[in-house]
This record gives structure tokens, sequence and C-alpha cells, in this order.
DNA sequence: GTTTGACCTTGTCGTAGCGTCAACGTTTCT
DNA sequence: AGAAACGTTGACGCTACGACAAGGTCAAAC
């Protein structure tokens, strides 16, 4: 009694024939007889089994999900699969917009550069900071576009209200200029007169607050961090300032 | 230099080992030094990598694309892959609005059917045509949600025009007294002398629009259809039908 | 000295829903 | 009769890792 062979069927239903061999395989759609020849033999049944099959698909249920709802056939089953499909929904909905609003952020700044997709703030602060193509200015902006990344919502406030002053005009001209002789030292011997110098200029131009967090997590990872960017001499500038710090809080 | 094993690299951005140790396979993040001991030894050049990479993934880009960002660093090609990525944002979000809406139109019918999720107008009609639990009603309610499924949009308005005229109050009164006598003919013999006059009453019964539809179509497959559904006597019902309509338009 | 537990290593399988060969038989059209 | 267009089963590929397996390494506890 029969009527058609793979290819109609899915041709009727709008999928491949890959795809109804997949519902059988998945159980999902019964096998149907076999002609002679081997070849499946499909009837008007299958025809309106694939379709509700394929509606349910395109409202969006996995392939497991449409199984059990077909198997067992109460409405309510159905109706629970659908509560909770839409809820999903409703939270991609969600999670694509709050996407959106991030992109949309990005893509309105002038410079998608590397330490872009930070915070918006951060973002600015880094803009700031800029230290007019100094390299070591672009270490710390590496170092506070990480610690924006890593750290929580109310750690970046406390990282944000640190830098801030630091922002300021006069102390952002004063800040260019330590760049400028931290860059100096590149090459230079860790012993060289200017490391000092330029370590007790540094520890001057901090503000309290970052000073005492510098304390605080002297024995965290930045100190390592720095060590690890920054040239021997430069290094040993933070070394002494640290040192310096921790010496005048005792 | 290195300050770093994998699990506190991990822990830094947020992720677990196993997802650094993919970066790596992809080409994402460079392999670091080794210790003697074959551990791998990371940088804080790596953590800022590393936190770009997650930062440009939760964004929801592919790691393939955030390799090819992070390959040729130029504003250019991030502010293009950005771009198309909100595009397809925004066509997600339609997508999922439409999802939604035709969800809750589901979920606000009273009867979640087999039948359920074709058109509403479609639903509405199936529900009409519900003879009073006839066996062969079923039958009909099957190839036109078949066919709702499988048609077009300006496919459905035909068929639904065509259907319309069978549910006015005294139509839909006669065509259950139709199917009850389709009922009463599932074992009986082709032969029955209350085929031939079925048929006769069937044919006097079908709306013009209904009749040359059936004519246009009788070498298409819904008569192999029904055939498939129906009892012998059933389908004889249909054969001669359509027989009929076929001398008389000739 | 050894045992425990927390690390690290490479490698493989599994996921969802098919697409895309491969290698082969059948039907149909010319 | 040959080619085009069907059908069959089987296996690999795709995303972004998670979850094992079967070990080696290292620090601290016993």
């Amino acid at each position: 009694m029969g009527t058609m062979r793979i290819g109609e069927l899915a041709a009727l239903a709008g999928i491949s024939t890959r795809a109804v061999r997949h519902y059988h395989h998945l159980g999902l759609l019964p096998e149907p007889v076999r002609l002679t020849n081997g070849y499946r033999d499909y009837g008007l049944r299958d025809a309106v089994a694939l379709a509700r099959i394929r509606r349910l698909a395109e409202l969006g249920l996995s392939l497991d999900e449409i199984r059990d709802v077909l198997a067992d056939d109460r409405d309510k089953e159905l109706r629970e699969v659908l509560a909770e499909l839409d809820a999903d929904l409703a939270r991609q909905q969600v999670a694509i917009a709050e996407r959106r609003a991030r992109l949309a952020s990005l893509l309105a700044e002038p410079d998608l550069g590397p330490d872009s997709a930070v915070s918006p703030q951060m973002a600015a602060a880094l803009r700031d900071l800029t230290g007019g193509g100094s390299a070591f200015a672009a270490v710390d902006r590496k170092l506070l576009a990480l610690m924006d990344t890593v750290a929580g919502p109310e750690e970046k406030e406390q990282i944000l209200d640190l830098v801030r002053p630091l922002l300021e005009p006069d102390a952002l001209a004063r800040a260019h200029a330590l760049y400028a002789r931290l860059d100096e030292l590149a090459g230079a011997d860790p012993a060289d007169p200017r490391v000092a110098a330029l370590a007790a200029d540094l520890v001057a131009h901090l503000p309290p607050g970052m000073a005492a967090a510098m304390i605080d997590h002297a024995d965290a990872e930045w100190p390592a961090w720095i060590a690890d960017e920054a040239t021997p001499a430069q290094a040993e500038v933070f070394r002494l300032a640290v040192t310096t710090l921790t010496e005048r809080a005792r």
C-alpha cells in the first residue's frame, strides 16, 4: 500500500534524506517496510509523522525531547517541554541583548586596540594613560587590562578608585615624565644611579591608596609579573620602590 | 622568568585547564616554555593573551574567528568581525522572537493534540472538523494537517479558502453525517451498494472550488494516500467520486 | 621512608544534527 | 547499453570543550 520512497518523503517534508535516516536511527520515525530491493517504502502515516517531527523541531525542541513527546502522547508532557523551551528562549534573548549592548559600546569606540573589550571605564582610563608612545606605559596598560578582566565587579571599582587620582591632568603629566625615564632605563644596568633616583620619585608620585595597595599585595604575583615584562633595571626600580614603601610603613 | 603553571593561569582567566590546552591545540595561545619536568611554564604575557581570548570568546566570537583576529592585529579585521557578529545576533533575536510568538499561541490553545503546531487558522479549522469522534474525520484531519505543513504560505491560503465553506454550520452538520456513513463502511465490501450512494452524496456535498481542486489534482498523490489510510470500501467511495467529477467536467 | 592528595602530562571518546564523502546496487531515461 | 538519478550502509567531520584513562611529579603528613 506504500507510495513513496525516501526522496519523495524528504522533499515533501522539506528536509534531506539524510535527516530522515537520522530520525530512523534515533527512533524518532519508525522504519517502514522494505521493498524487495531493500528500498524503504513510506505511506501517508509516515509523512504525517515526519511533518509533526519537523514542526516540533522548527519550534526548537531537541530531537531527544521530540522523541519523548512522541513517546508518551499525553498533553501534559508536551506542555511542560514547551514551557521549559520558552523559558530557555527567554534566557537566550536576555543573553543576546547583553552581548549586543557590549558589542555596541565596543564598536562605538574609535580605537579597537589589543586592550579593547574591557569595561568602559577602564577603557577610558587606559586611553588617558597612553604615555605618548612610551613602551613602559604599554606594560602598565597590560597589567591594568589583565586586572580588569580577572577582577570581579567590586574589585574593579577598587582598582578604578586607585587609578583615578593618577588621571588628573597634572598627575598625568608627571606620570608621562616617569614613563619616559623608565623607557630610558630599558637597556641600563640595575646598578645605574638613575635607578635609585627614579624609584624615589616614583614613590613620591604614588597616591597614598595605591601605595598601600602595593604594600598589601607585595607578596602577590604582580612583582613577578613586572619582572617578567620589564628589563632588569626597570624591574629594579619597582623592587626598590616596594622596599622603600614597606620600610616606611613599619 | 616564568611564574605560573597551567592551573594558576586557568584560574586567573576563570576557565578550565582543559580549555587552555585546547587553545594551545588550536594555535590560539602559543605553547609556553616547559620546565624540566615537562610542565608548561606561563608568564604575564600569556595571562594577558589568554584574558584577551576570553573576552573575545565571551562576546560570542568563534575560536577560529578569534585566531584570525589575533593573527592580523589590524583594527579593521576586528571591526568587520564584530559587525558581522552583531548582525548575526540581530538575526537570532528575530528568530527567537518569532519562535516565542509561535510558542505562545500554541500554549494558549486548550488542547495540544497530535495535530498541534500547525498554523492557527488551520488549527481552528481542524477543531471544527472533529467529526464527533468519527474515525474517518481523523484521516481527513491528517491530510489537512500534512498539507498545511507541506504547503507554502499562499498555498495555505488557497487550502483554507477551499475548506472554509465546509465549516458553515449546516455544511458541517451534513459533513458529520457523511463521516458517519463512511465509518459504517469500514469493514464493508467495495461492491456494497451503499458505496455508490455515498459517493453520489459526497459529490453533491462538495463545494465547487474543492471539486475543481480534486479534479485538478486527481493524478497527484492524495488518492493514493487515501487508499493507504482508508479501508477498501472507503477508498472506493473516493475513487467513484473522483470518476464522477471527472466525467461531469468533460 | 612512604603514603596521600593535589597537581601535571598525553590521548581518546562523547556531545547535536545532520553534511559529505565512499563504495556499491537499482531504476529509469535515452 | 550506457548514463543519470535514485537507493543502501558505513564512517568521518564540525564546536568547544567535559570526562575519563593511565600514568608522572611534587609537597606535606604520617
